[in-house]
DNA sequence: GATCCGTCGGGAATATCTCCCTGTCACAAG
DNA sequence: CTTGTGACAGGGAGATATTCCCGACGGATC
């Protein structure tokens, strides 16, 4: 008989992760072997136990989990990590590749493709939910790099929206800038435009998901 | 033989739900009779099936867990609801306790917890987590009105907000509220006076470092 | 009963946004 | 040298949004 897969599960919250466990056991040929919470935790775990998979939440205490990655892959570069966050903005995904990820699926997808992707990264393949693996793909195809939309602005561009993000008016922002009102509400128009949002507010959003705000 | 707790589950992702359901279905007294993702859907499901107890997240897509709440409870005062949500500062459990929930645990508790709390409510009791109630306490002792500025909004002023601060347009607001456009409109300038702000992204700013938003 | 307060909106003046357009400058390709 | 191209700066006009002031209603509270 083939020997199970192993996984071990990363996610600071209790309740989630008894959810998922018992998501994951109700399939044969997968088995929880390790819980942690927090990412330094998990790196200690993952090098007691060496699971074939680590499912992985990105909003960990601690170092967070973007820096659990790194560093569990700088100490065996075969780990295999899926991660399973809530955010389904692209900045995210593509962050945790570059951190050494496999895989990367949402809160939001279907329990069954959970299941999928743990059995696809464990085989050694890589895993990304379909719906983000197309944005993606369209991404990458229309512009050059991983391009967050914010870089898809100029630089005065991304100065007014600096100032608008952080709450300044637009006649704030002219005068901060030495710049005409008119001319920074065009600006304004345009940036949200770009941005494929409405409101300043949504901006606001924007600035912080993307973390250019601390808190 | 007694019958069975029945339950609802009420949360925008779906795995999350499927976690929650196989953890609640474990407890022999315990059947979930129903899941919805979105407030409205909610509140349609109540109406037709009356489970003993709503387990429901706060972060719902649309009108929001709150509003649900009241919406819910507006039409049956005698419904149990029990917040389960990913947030533990006090202003979520004091908002949902005011809107009409029995209960408020967090999604970093124990798995024991939340069934635990299930039946407390079901039996009608009122439950909150033992960590939060402390806290609480705490602070309604402290006397001083650990008072972000956010604690002066009344209710309708909060929903108001947070759409605003999500990114709504006023007109938007409007629609999920299902208030008048003009009504959105004094709302918004009262909550910007009461705030001592002047734009809604300042709004959202103060959102996100009250940490009323995930990311 | 009188008085707040929260809720819901109307009216009118004002501010702001949007869309289109002009013009300059720098820089790169032909 | 000429011809784009794209960032940068703003004007004009009309559409929208915001502000401020007001009335109305139902509950509390005193």
């Amino acid at each position: 008989m083939k020997s199970k897969i192993t996984v071990m599960l990363v996610d600071d919250h209790a309740v989630v992760r008894a959810g998922y466990r018992l998501l994951l056991s109700g399939t044969p040929n997968i088995e929880v072997v390790g819980e942690a919470e927090r990412g330094e935790e998990a790196c200690q775990l993952y090098a007691d136990t060496r699971p074939d998979v680590i499912v992985m939440d990105l909003s960990l205490p601690g170092i967070g989990g973007l820096a659990s990655i790194r560093r569990i892959r700088s100490r065996d570069t075969s780990a295999r990590i899926l991660v399973f966050s809530i955010h389904d903005e692209l900045i995210y995904v593509v962050r945790a590749l570059e951190a050494g990820a496999r895989g990367y699926i949402t809160k939001s997808c279907a329990p069954e493709i959970l299941v999928e992707a743990v059995a696809r990264i464990a085989s050694g393949e890589s895993f990304l939910e379909p719906e983000i693996a197309q944005r993606l793909a369209m991404q990458t195809l229309g512009g050059a790099e991983a391009t967050t939309a914010l870089n898809t602005l100029s630089a005065r561009e991304f100065d007014v929206f600096l100032l608008l993000a952080k709450g300044y008016t637009t006649r704030e922002v002219a005068e901060e800038l030495r710049l005409g009102y008119k001319t920074v509400a065009n600006y304004s128009t345009l940036i949200k435009s770009k941005l494929g949002v409405n409101t300043t507010a949504e901006m606001a959003r924007l600035a912080y998901q993307n973390g250019i705000f601390k808190t």
